[in-house]
DNA sequence: TTGTACGCGTTATCAG
DNA sequence: CTGATAACGCGTACAA
């Protein structure tokens, strides 16, 4: 009779182990072990202490998830894992989860909707302590009730839930983030601070939240200064999207300055437009977002975003709840990393007479 | 009395409800909920599917980890969660894992045994199916017996241990990998016969498992082709590794190619050289090793790994030991892919009369 | 302050 | 073929 008959166990110690070796009771083992801020005399506790040494004890997970609801788990959901701004992230997360003993879940989403409810469901029916929803997403408006129930199913199984970026539709959730909106009217003011006036914005197809609000800063900012109308590319988040972009651009028309939804776009954009032959960046400027290490190679210029401390700060939340409990919508500074691929617009005239 | 107090579960339901509702033993809707090969007449059998239908049920992976002693969980061990190769490779286990309900764990290591160790332990006390074993490590004696013993351990609890690249003093672990001695023996004489005699390799420190096996196919090819003794810069994996490479060369002297332990090394090395003035392929030829996007994006030379196929093998291998059993070290093939980073050499006589 | 006993949700054994 | 029932290892009301 029982369970797990297959496993030739290692002889693993368990709690009552412990406590018999102790002369003490499992309850008082439990508590000792445990931490628990249940008064236990001093001399069990090193009792205990000491029998738990002896014996090598270590508490299982899986029966304290079973017995308390709550395992040492953190998931972090993100749109694809090899992008280098989730990879970044995610590494974060996995640091500061480590330095618990909590195991990190990657959790990719391709960035559907669908999977992420999936995913969410699967973190709680494995007691996951809580999740981590690291990009934007698309205003899939059918999809979006499941999701948001989820997220509510999970809270209320006492899972934190945290977001690296603003979710619209999940008002309530604390978020930690840099500000969208901002961070893309500075970096088209700095654009336009170097001559540029006729920009374009290369990214994600119309209702992706993050780029939206991006996209509107730029327009802002754009219509403040008197620039003309920005073009705007929507092919996607990738360098794959990047290029087929700069392809576009080149049969059609250039720009004096390209901004890239992330830096793996501008990137796409940036080579692709270099193997046309196009300067930059002295015929044309571009521009990343993530400050990836990617655009460090290459000297994309960007914007800096903490990627790590992102995910350890989301991690730390989600480890100890009660520490950051007040603020439930912190903003990140950002900072904008001039590199080579931007540079004062030289104007035609100007052009021609240098050559 | 009883656990899980705080949590304002929303009413999941449990095997028992459904057992009851079907007017069954518990027993017997276990049998039909968990598929397992046991008879159970096709009436009850309905009626069961019939009232987990209704419920909405799903069992509760923790319980079942309790009773079974296994998760759907798999464990992935890497040497830095951000390095391309890696983070690929992360993904194809993802999305094999995914496919079947599992959860990925990323367990990323700084490539210090010990921590290995400890992920592995955790991954065992969760009761992982497996864990992926997915680069080279440093013979570092005096933590690998430890180690060994981990993986013991695992193997012993039923855990399925893959790896994903050779490690010396892991007899026995089922391997699927490249034929990295060979691998590097065709990039040699590839190298070769664009006419390049004095090679340099840039890598880790001595005693890397990977790394030493690939310096052999090297200086093996540059025997056997009675090439001059080649450089060897051990400077470390990462991109920052191949700047100091390069800066080294830079300032002592620069050899006809370069060849990266990575696509991220030779990347270091490229974009330094580069920088410097030094003209590449023209000067100095360069090829990395991995095939990861960033090398397509540059046009780097390298060797092809099918990196998500070998992530998707090893999940594969660990959600159904059965079907793959026979092979326990399987070889993935290899293959150059020449891009704009390597050409014909460039003698200095024939520099001067071009230029 | 300590100990007893039950429950978490499954699976597996053994008796019908 | 079906059903009671004992585990798995822990946390925790409740009684002492």
């Amino acid at each position: 009779v029982g369970a797990n008959p297959s496993s030739p166990q290692a002889s693993r110690s368990s709690l009552s182990d412990v406590a018999r070796l102790a002369g003490v009771s499992p309850a008082t083992a439990s508590r000792v072990i445990s931490g628990a801020d249940y008064p236990v005399s001093a001399t069990l506790r090193a009792k205990v202490e000491q029998a738990a040494r002896t014996l090598g004890y270590t508490p299982d997970p899986v029966a304290r998830a079973m017995a308390t609801g709550r395992s040492r788990t953190i998931g972090v959901i993100v749109g694809a894992a090899t992008d280098p701004y989730f990879a970044e992230v995610t590494h974060g997360v996995e640091e500061r989860a480590r330095r618990d003993g909590y195991l990190t879940i990657l959790c990719s989403s391709d960035r559907e909707l669908d999977v992420e409810t999936a995913y969410l469901r699967l973190l709680r029916e494995h007691r996951a302590a809580g999740a981590v929803l690291v990009g934007g997403a698309f205003d899939d408006s059918a999809r979006l009730e499941a999701f948001r129930r989820e997220v509510e199913l999970a809270t209320e199984q006492g899972m934190e839930v945290v977001c690296l970026a603003p979710r619209p539709h999940l008002a309530g959730v604390p978020t930690v983030s840099v500000d969208d909106r901002r961070m893309m009217a500075d970096l088209t003011g700095y654009l336009a601070s170097l001559g540029h006036r006729r920009l374009a914005f290369v990214g994600p197809a119309d209702g992706f939240s993050t780029s939206d609000v991006r996209l509107a800063g730029l327009r802002e900012t754009v219509a403040a200064l008197q620039l003309p109308e920005p073009m705007v590319l929507r092919t996607g988040f990738d360098y794959h999207a990047g290029r087929q972009a700069a392809i576009r651009m080149l049969e059609d028309d250039l720009p004096d300055a390209v901004i890239g939804f992330s830096d793996e776009t501008a990137l796409g954009v940036l080579m692709t437009l270099r193997d046309a032959g196009v300067a930059v960046p002295e015929r044309v400027s571009v521009a990343g977002v993530d400050s990836t290490r990617e655009a460090e190679f290459v000297g994309l210029t960007t914007i800096s975003i903490p990627m790590r401390e992102l995910g350890a700060a989301a991690a730390a939340r989600i480890i100890d709840p009660a520490r950051e409990a007040g603020l439930a919508r912190e903003v990140i500074k950002h900072r904008i990393v001039p590199r080579q691929t931007t540079a004062r617009r030289v104007v035609p005239a100007m052009a021609a007479a240098r050559a």
